[in-house]
DNA sequence: GCCAACGTTGGC
DNA sequence: GCCAACGTTGGC
């Protein structure tokens, strides 16, 4: 990894895995990652303590809904091994893991969400990672500054 | 190593 | 539900 990014975001479905459930367990495994890119910022990036946007996706108000932070180092992803998981991966093995998470720990709600809409409003936003255009990765960088504008 | 086919993501 | 974007797979 280049540049050392201490900003990120992380997308969920809230359907699937919101802010209030990061609230409600205070930390969860970020489980079930199967993208390279998204992985090297989670096994290479990643430092405990590192602040992390919370954003929902695929929902009617897509956006960032809370701040989150890093609470472990990378770690294998243990559903890799399992074969009654979703995300089994036959070609990862104990010995040579494929993937790796973080553990993420809630931080705060944010009350008034940070809409995508409000987002691509803002000029000063334009380039960042997750507006680029057609951005699926669930996991990515934020500069420093655009961390400060979005929380301001 | 190329590249077409396929699968997934995610806004709309 | 549609579709654009783009990562991954697999035949050659």
């Amino acid at each position: 990894m280049k540049s050392e990014p201490r900003y990120w975001l992380v997308k969920s479905e809230p359907s699937a895995y919101s802010i209030d459930d990061l609230k409600k367990d205070k930390k969860t495994p970020w489980t079930g990652i199967r993208n390279y890119t998204a992985r090297n910022f989670m096994r290479d990036g990643m430092q405990i303590g590192d602040p992390v946007l919370f954003y929902h996706s695929s929902c009617p108000v897509p956006g960032v809904y809370g701040i989150a932070k890093v609470v472990s180092k990378a770690y294998a992803d243990p559903t890799q091994f399992d074969s009654s998981s979703s995300y089994y991966d036959p070609k990862a093995t104990k010995g040579k893991p494929i993937w790796y998470l973080v553990d993420i720990g809630f931080v705060e709600k944010i009350h008034e969400p940070i809409t995508l809409e409000a987002l691509k409003k803002d000029k000063r936003l334009t380039k960042m990672a997750l507006l680029q255009r057609g951005n699926r990765l669930s996991v990515m960088s934020v500069e420093e500054s655009e961390f400060k504008i979005m929380c301001s």
